[in-house]
Order: C-alpha cells, then structure tokens, then sequence
DNA sequence: TGGCGCCTTCTACAAATGTAGTAAAATAAC
DNA sequence: GTTATTTTACTACATTTGTAGAAGGCGCCA
C-alpha cells in the first residue's frame, strides 16, 4: 500500500497518538503543516478507504487507528526507492549511504556499533 | 527535482544510453514495461519541461540526455524517503536496513570496512 | 511521385493527489 | 430550550501522473 507525501504525514502522526480523532491529529502537527480540518478529514477518509486506517465511531466522533503498522510502511516505502531508484539492489544503496556524507561522524559511529553488535554472532 | 516512478523507468534507462532517441530507449525496457511510442514521448517531453533531460534535434529526430546525474537524482530520491519515512533520521534507517535482514552478512561485513576506514581520521 | 514507415506536435482523458468549502447534524454551553 | 461549537458527509476543483490516439511532415524506395 502506497502513501503519498501528505499520507504520511498524517501517518506519522497517528502512529503517536493511536487511536486518534481528527482534531488530535490536527494539533499535533508541526506548525509548518496548516491544512484545514476538512482536509485531514478527507486524507483519513481516503486512508479508510485504501484500508490503511480504521475508523470507529464513538458518539458522532469517529476514532482513527493505523491498520499498517509504521515498520511495515517503512517497509513498503524503503523497498519502493530500492526498486526504482536503485535497481532493487540494496548494495549501491548503502555505499551511496555512506559515499555521500549523508551520516555524520556520530551516524557512523553509531552504526558501526549496532554492525558490531549484530555481526558478533 | 523529484521524479515519478514512470519517470524513474526512463531515467534509469537513459542514464544508461546518453544520449539516446525515443526509439532507443522504447527498445531497451525491459519487456514489463511496453508503452506506446508517444507515451515515451510524453514522459521525456515532461522530463524536459522538468529541466531534469535536454533535448536535441538532429534533423527531423530528438536526442535526448539527461541533466542531472544518476547520483543526484538518487539522492534526491534517497532524501525524500528519510523525510518521509523517517522523520529525517538515518539512525532509523540504518537500524531498520539491518533488522529486516535486507543485508547479508557480507554486506554487513563490507559496510563495517568501509565505516571503520571512514571513522579513522 | 505515391506510398510506407517513422518522427513530431497536439490533444485527450481518467485516476490520483492536494486542498478545501458548505451544509446539515450532533453536542456542548448557558 | 436556544445558541454556539464541533463534527460529519458531500461536493469541488486545480494539478499531476499514467497512458495514448490523431494528424501532419519527411525521407526513401519502387
């Protein structure tokens, strides 16, 4: 299951504060996001639609919870860029990762210890 | 310049063959992939019109090559990911790389050398 | 010199995406 | 109870994306 860009904000969100309604989500983001009430209604209902969310009525509230859980998104997503962007093949992904400076001195560190860690074994 | 995945399938193929004409790169997908002439038309027109492909007639033909590199445009697609997915963080990534067991051990040996190498300065 | 085949430009059109307004219904506040 | 506030359901509309057909132009061969 695709989300597009405004998807996933609302996502991210959601995965905080699960379940959430409507408003909840709208007051979580960050102010650089504004989008009118109608319109995080319309992106949850579309959620709905695309089964990616649930929708639980309490009184005239509705109730919004993940159906997808954030790992498997990201998932979806990182398999997605692997794909187009890189022919499936995840080794020029990392070396791209770490050829282009995309991690600073402590990103590597940090990896270096979980690959430590993992490799141990 | 953020491309679509329609977009990625020529890209990746010109990146390949540069310059290459329409016809050219119609040849060279794969066979999943088998649009009509002029939808190959319309994407390089759009891709033109991005400024992401140049366009040079010879005589009656087009000759096209792309204007950003491979490189760039994969980290582009690489940035939007992290952004979106991962709320910018690339310690997330990394850990989800390594817990999805989408590296090999090899992989992860290789990628260890090349940090350890980095980290030495 | 009339076709044949290939190239181009224009136009088209449905689905997906981003963004919201309106009106009516439900609920809360007095 | 009446009013103010919230929420929902519906509708709208521009842009982007995927996909391509139609029509006209040009070179080449019979």
């Amino acid at each position: 299951m695709k989300l597009t860009k405004a998807e996933w904000q609302i996502m991210n969100e959601l995965w905080q504060k699960n379940p959430a309604t409507a408003r909840e989500l709208m007051e979580r983001f960050p102010s650089r996001i504004s989008w009118a009430y109608t319109t995080i209604k319309t992106m949850l209902n579309r959620l709905v639609d695309k089964k990616v969310v649930s929708e639980q009525k309490n009184g005239n509230t509705s109730f919004y919870k993940p159906l997808i859980s954030q790992r498997k998104a990201r998932s979806n997503a990182f398999k997605s860029l692997l794909d187009q962007a890189f022919n499936g093949a995840t080794g020029p992904l990392v070396h791209f990762l770490i050829e282009e400076q995309k991690l600073s001195k402590k990103q590597r560190q940090e990896i270096l210890e979980v690959l430590q860690e993992e490799i141990k074994d």
